[in-house]
DNA sequence: CTATAATGGTTGCAAGTGAAACTAATCAAG
DNA sequence: CTTGATTAGTTTCACTTGCAACCATTATAG
């Protein structure tokens, strides 16, 4: 079995870490996703807004969905066009800082989150199907460690 | 604290599961494809069909990729056209079946196929930094569990 | 042999994305 | 006040995406 290679690479994409995370995210945001697509017509922007604003007792800016969902401006702008036309959505300008809106769930809107938030957490408990609390502790906490290399990578990669 | 919510929601979006596996993938994927992308001007499906193709010592034909990469017809077509344009890869009619294409890296591209596998592996022992075999192998155990319960429940959904 | 279907791969198109430019309002300085 | 800078949010534009339609070739049926 000589081989002439010069180093003879055996680089296989299926155990290649990032493609697993890769694939293991698509599996989850698939059939997260199916739920408010599918069944509400919402896309994730839309649904994330959504989920930020259902969980305030007072109205939002644009600006605060966006530092609390990390969805960026633009979608955050077009998930409120969007929540805003379906009749989820009431924007009203801001009287203190006219450059601002004061955003807030309409009632319609309010039930569809509930209804959401129901089906999305039946979900969640499906995905996490034959997990022990301490396992999905441990998946959460191993995901944020990963996480926190990662970003530490970025930052070093920016000086 | 008398509340007359009808069912007093409370869902956190940065608890949520597929939130938190969201922003896990960003964080790995961003930190991973900025090597092929900055430094070679590669596109993911590319670094992928070049990742496939690079491993396999005879060529292959678009459709080989497809199903050992899991990326879609679409962007493996693609792919290729980038890859041989970039001169990283031969593409040869099949003689046997005149609609298949062999493909394969030339000589450069087996060269920055290499490069790659070396920084891409470096990566990838860093996003782990911090943890032992057992963890490793453990974290990679429950992705696998999530997703076979997610791909699960797609199944059930398609009847 | 045709005719029809099936397969491998590419391309067109409509929708989605995000960086950057833009508008409008507020703030800060002279 | 005016001028310039900053902030909130929207829009534009170039690029990516994926479905579906497509072309070419091979396989199957009559």
């Amino acid at each position: 079995m000589l081989r002439k290679d010069k180093k003879s690479i055996t680089f296989q994409l299926e155990k290649f870490f990032p493609y697993l995370v890769r694939i293991y995210y698509r599996a989850v945001s698939q059939s997260v996703s199916s739920i408010y697509e599918k069944d509400y017509d919402l896309t994730v922007s839309e649904w994330r807004a959504m989920a930020v604003l259902g969980n305030s007792k007072d109205p939002l800016s644009a600006g605060e969905i966006v530092t609390r969902s990390s969805i960026d401006k633009v979608k955050v702008s077009r998930a409120i066009a969007g929540l805003t036309k379906a009749g989820y959505l009431e924007r009203r300008v801001d009287e203190g800082d006219r450059r601002k809106v004061a955003l807030q769930l309409t009632r319609s809107g309010h039930y569809v989150f509930e209804e959401l938030v129901e089906k999305v957490q039946e979900l969640e408990n499906k995905l996490l199907d034959g997990f022990s609390p301490e396992e999905k502790e441990l998946l959460i906490s191993f995901m944020a460690r990963v996480r926190s290399n990662a970003e530490g990578l970025d930052k070093s990669q920016d000086d």
